[in-house]
DNA sequence: GACATTAATGGTAAAAAGTACCATAATAAA
DNA sequence: TTTATTATGGTACTTTTTACCATTAATGTC
């Protein structure tokens, strides 16, 4: 962004005296829907339990306090996630803002939600400040909603904390209308500089919620993919159970 | 969104004593990019000429401050956009939010940016109470990017306040992304009621700045639109210069 | 009134993309 | 050695997109 310079004497002196707070002012929060896929490649997010009011032991989506002035507000989505995963440099993107004034008893709170796709194995989940416990939800959906449900316990969309259930929804559509022309998948992968072919396809059938056929989805792939430069052919394979599985890398731009 | 009811004394407690001043909070704005098509089917955006520091004199999208308590993020922008252009109940739709703490000398300020699209005849344009002017600015492009213009003055990008230049492009760019399969193009026809397919193929022309075939727009039209019930057929024609053209209405849902 | 002009409408045909499905290859497990 | 499993390389059919042509119904001009 460009830098902003005074020209004049008067604006110097008006940013002088500016009264920040001649308007009464929002809290605003970054709260990130954290998803990733398990060794059953299932679709989980990561939720805490609130420690405090309101909502206490509710299970919420991680979110945290913008400090103005010492940050942006992607900046503050990024701290967030570091403090409740341990990781950083992951795919981190801003989703909607939800400014409803209803929406947290205590004031008028902003939240900007962000979308952060993460490879399971580099989850290193801790419960931050300000919540008492800390899991991955494996999501499934019924005929009422979703369903977050792991060894412990089962809670449904209605049981969340805020209008979290109105974020989480919006984050997986979104994910969804994307797939298919954007890069977003890559970044669910085991390891996106060492994949196969099949490994993609099934994170491209979590997300799509259908089976899809693998010779089509290899077709397209080396087409869009391949072909386009966007990934790599490593030249290498990789053998498991059947046909030794050829291994590409994706190339961040 | 569903209310939140406090069930302990002890949370009571909590929210009454609440200090809600514990972080600095940043200033949060709903500032709107207003596009419309003047007569020659050309993308037109709503500029104010800045009244007040900073970047005083400088033309900029309209914009207010959210008055905390009393209103949504969603009524912070309708009620922005009814103070300058004097029109309700149109395409609003939010596009992003703009967090960077660098982008306003005063403080830091959090903008969440909307898009309105809005049939010429129906703005009525006033120059609202930080603003020295108010103009449509034809948009156009050459090899430094979009470039503003009107009968009496001529800017290019990098000569609009704040980040608004970047705000103005993802505008641009999230419409024409989301033409093919959303609705949108029908808020910028001269009457969604009444309209032929030549009007609204000339809407498509203009937001993905290419020209289309007549015979296979209408083709589509006719498959996605009319045969889905989202338009209906007036079975009326309007006569014109050629052959009468059937008029159709689009359905609100 | 005949004729050119204009724009809408109703087509066909080729090209591209998507989908279904089959055959074979290379490995592990039985 | 056989069977199961998974990857790879195809073909064929369907649908969608794109290019382009012909006709129709109006206006404007001579």
């Amino acid at each position: 962004m460009k830098a902003y310079k005074c020209t004049t004497q008067a604006e110097k002196d008006f940013l002088k005296t500016y009264d920040a707070s001649q308007f009464e002012r929002p809290s605003v929060t970054a709260d990130i829907v954290i998803l990733t896929l398990d060794s059953s490649d299932e679709l989980n997010i990561l939720l805490i339990k609130r420690g405090g009011f309101p909502y206490k032991d509710y299970w919420a989506i991680p979110g945290g306090f913008l400090e103005a002035g010492k940050e942006s507000i992607d900046e503050a989505a990024a701290r967030e996630l570091r403090t409740e995963t341990n990781i950083d440099n992951v795919y981190l993107k801003q989703l909607y803002t939800f400014g409803n004034p209803n929406r947290d008893p205590r004031t008028t709170v902003v939240s900007v939600a962000y979308t952060a796709l993460v490879p399971k194995h580099k989850l290193d989940i801790k419960a931050g400040d300000d919540a008492s416990d800390a899991k991955l939800f494996r999501i499934k959906y019924d005929v009422n909603g979703m369903i977050f449900s792991n060894e412990e316990e089962t809670i449904t969309e209605d049981e969340l904390a805020f209008d979290h259930e109105e974020i989480i929804k919006m984050a997986i559509t979104r994910l969804r209308n994307r797939i298919d022309y954007e890069d977003d998948a890559f970044n669910l992968l085991r390891d996106k500089n060492e994949f196969t072919i099949s490994e993609l396809k099934r994170i491209h059938e979590t997300i799509k919620n259908r089976t899809l056929d693998l010779p089509n989805f290899r077709k397209t792939f080396l087409r869009d993919y391949v072909a386009t430069g966007k990934v790599i052919d490593l030249n290498k394979t990789m053998v498991a159970k059947g046909k030794p599985a050829r291994l590409y890398k994706y190339i961040e731009r």
